[in-house]
DNA sequence: TCCCTAGATGTAATCGTTTTCCTTCATCGT
DNA sequence: ACGATGAAGGAAAACGATTACATCTAGGGA
C-alpha cells in the first residue's frame, strides 16, 4: 500500500507537508504543491482513513438505526438522512433492528467505540433512559420517535395528525370508526390512538374496546384487522389505520370478503407513502415529510457533531391530510 | 476517552495482555483475566476502533453502492446483505448513487482508503471495465447485475425469466403483447428485453416497435407507458413490464383510462415485491429471491474478505412465476 | 546594512491498538 | 536434581496519518 511516506519521498518533502498541501488548500508553495499533487498522482495515494480518523478522533461516520428499511416509511427517510450525510462527506451505517433490543445495543456499541461520531434512532423501543444517558455523552438525534428529555428530536404532531384523519371520517358522516394500532409499545402508535379517541370524545361518540384493533404496521395485519373487524356484528362504516401499509392489507382483505371501499367501509391511513396515491382506490392519508424528516435530522445531528448546535433542539414539521378515493370523500370513489 | 492503558494500569498488567485477553478466549491465567474483566466492566472500557483497524488493516465494514434505498425491491436485497453482514460482525454502509456516475465513483474512493473491505454494487452503470479493475484489487460482488470478466456476482436468469412472463401471456392466448422496460443501459432491462423478443419469435409473434417502451423502473413511467401504449390505435391486449412498480403504475393508469385489468388489458410484473400480491388485482409477477440474492452477495463478499474463497463466482438462483389475478389467468379475475 | 517577522518546511510526538520478540517461570521427564 | 519445554506476560515496534514545536528562509522597514 501507497501511503503518505512514499509521496513524501517521491515529492522530495516532509510528510507533515504532504498533510499540510492535501488539506489545507492554501498551504505551501506553489512549486512545493505542484511536486506534491504530482507525487500523488503518480502513486495513486489515497489517504488512509483508519489512521485519519485515530489521530483526529472523529469518523465522518453517523449510524442510523431503524426497525426495517424494508419498509418505505423508514426507507424514505433514511433517503433524506443520506443525502444530506453525504452532502457534507459523512457516511451512513444502516442498521437494522427488527425492533430486537438486542441487537440494538449491538449497534450502539459501535458509537461508544468511536466507529462513528453519532447515532439517528428512527425506532423507539430503546428504553428511554437509556438514549438519554447516551445523548447526555454523544450526539444522539431522534427522528419520528420522541421522549421526552434533552434529546433533539424532529417528527410531526401525531396526535394533531390522527385527530385530522379521524375528524376527516367523521365529518363525511361516519358513526362507526375503527382504528387499527401500531404496535402498543411505541410512542407513535399510541399518539395516533390518542389522537383517534379525542376526535370521537370531540364529537361526541363512544370509544368502542371492540374497534381498536392491534397491528404490527405490516401490510400483513392489515388483512388480520380487516377479517376482525368486518366480521363482527355491527362492523365500521370507517377505518382509520395508524399506517398505509395497514390501510392496503385492510383494503385488500375488505375486498376479497366482498365489502367494497369506500363505498361499505371507508379507510384513511398514514405516512403518505409512495404507493398510496397508486393503491386502487389510491389511499386518503395523512401526509408526513419523510424525506425533509431524514433530512432534518441529519442537520441536526451533523451540527451538534460539529459543535455548533446550542442544546438539543425539537423541531415539529408540518402534516397534511391528502383526500383521496378510499374515505370516499367527493364523487371520486369505487 | 478511557483507553487500554488504563485498563492496564488498574489491572496490573501491560497493555499487550489486556489485548491479548480481550482477543484470545484462552489467553492468560485465569486470574489474570479476572483482573482485566473487573478493570474493563469498572472503567467501562470499549476498545478503540480506528486503532484497531489501523493496526489489522481491516475495517469490518462492507459498503453497498446502489441507485436508491428508497426502492422496494433493493431494500429487500439490503436487508438479506445487512442481516448476514452483522451476524458476521460486519457493519454496512449505505451508498445512494440516484444512477450518478459521479457520486458512484465518490463512493467507490471509500474502498482505496480503507475505510470499508470490500463492496457490493446492487447496480450497474458503473462501466465495466471500472468495476474490473476494482474488482482485481479489492473485494468486489455484483447484486442483481452482472458483467462479463473475473467478479463474483449473483442473479436470476433474466432473459429466462422475462421469456417464462411473456410465454405465460402468450399460452393465455393474447397476439398483441406491450413490454415497458427499464433504463436501457442497465443490462437487466436488455436481457428481459431479449427473452419478452424470444418470447414472440418462439411463438411467430411479430416484434412491433411501438408495443416496446421505455421507463425508468419508477411508478411514474407505468402511468406514462398506460398513456402511451393505451392510446394507440391497435392497442395491446396484454403488457409485460419490467418491474412491478411500472407494473402497479400501468394498471392506475389504465383504470383511469377506463380499461379493466386483466379484462381489457393483461398485466404481468417482475420482481414479487412485497406489494404485489396485496395490489388490486394482484400482480401476476416473476419471483426473485430478493432477500436470499443480498444473503448470498455478502456471503460471497465475507468468504472473500476472509480469504477463504478460490476465485470468483456466479450464482444463478432460480426465479418463479407467480400467477395471481393481473393476468387474467384462472377465474380470479378483479 | 541589519534586524524582525511571517511563511514554509522539517522533526518528532501522538492517536490507541496489535503483535513480534523476549524474558521469566513453572512443569515434566529422566 | 536438572535441562528441556511451553505458557504467560512485558517492552517496544509497528499501523499511517496529523500537528505542536523548532528551524530556516526571504522580504520589508529603519
Amino acid at each position: 500500500m501507497v501511503t503518505m511516506k512514499d509521496v513524501a519521498r517521491l515529492a522530495g518533502v516532509s510528510t507533515a507537508t504532504v498533510s499540510r498541501i492535501l488539506n489545507d488548500p492554501d498551504a505551501g508553495r506553489p512549486e512545493t504543491r505542484r511536486r506534491v499533487v504530482a507525487a500523488v498522482k503518480k502513486l495513486g495515494y489515497e489517504p488512509n482513513v483508519s489512521a485519519r480518523n485515530l489521530r483526529i478522533r472523529r469518523t465522518a461516520t453517523i449510524i442510523v438505526v431503524l426497525p426495517d428499511i424494508n419498509n418505505p416509511f423508514f426507507s424514505f427517510i433514511v433517503r433524506g438522512i443520506e443525502d444530506v450525510a453525504h452532502e457534507q462527506g459523512f457516511s451512513v451505517l444502516l442498521c437494522n433492528t427488527d425492533n430486537d433490543l438486542e441487537r440494538e445495543l449491538q449497534y450502539t456499541k459501535i458509537i461508544g467505540r468511536r466507529g462513528a461520531d453519532g447515532a439517528i434512532f428512527l425506532t423507539a423501543r430503546v428504553s428511554s433512559p437509556h438514549i438519554l444517558t447516551m445523548a447526555a455523552r454523544v450526539p444522539v438525534v431522534l427522528a419520528c420517535e420522541y421522549i421526552e428529555g434533552a434529546v433533539s428530536q424532529v417528527s410531526i404532531d401525531n396526535v394533531a395528525a390522527a385527530l385530522d384523519a379521524t375528524r376527516h371520517l367523521i365529518q363525511l358522516g361516519h358513526k362507526r370508526i375503527a382504528y387499527v394500532n401500531g404496535p402498543p409499545d411505541v410512542v407513535l402508535s399510541r399518539d395516533r390512538l390518542r389522537g383517534y379517541t379525542l376526535a370521537l370524545k370531540q364529537a361526541g361518540l363512544p370509544i368502542e374496546e371492540e374497534l381498536i384493533v392491534p397491528g404490527t404496521f405490516y401490510l400483513e395485519s392489515g388483512v388480520e384487522a380487516a377479517r376482525r373487524l368486518l366480521s363482527l356484528d355491527d362492523p365500521p362504516t370507517a377505518v382509520f389505520c395508524a399506517n398505509d401499509e395497514m390501510a392496503i392489507g385492510f383494503i385488500k382483505e375488505a375486498y376479497a370478503m366482498g365489502r367494497q371501499v369506500p363505498d361499505d367501509v371507508a379507510v384513511v391511513g398514514f405516512d403518505d407513502i409512495r404507493f398510496a396515491a397508486f393503491y386502487r382506490p389510491a389511499l386518503t392519508t395523512i401526509a408526513q415529510p419523510m424525506y425533509e424528516i431524514g433530512q432534518r435530522a441529519a442537520r441536526l445531528l451533523l451540527d451538534q457533531i460539529a459543535g455548533k448546535a446550542q442544546g438539543p433542539e425539537s423541531i415539529v414539521l408540518p402534516h397534511r391530510l391528502v383526500v383521496r378515493e378510499s374515505c370516499g370523500a367527493g364523487a371520486l370513489g369505487r
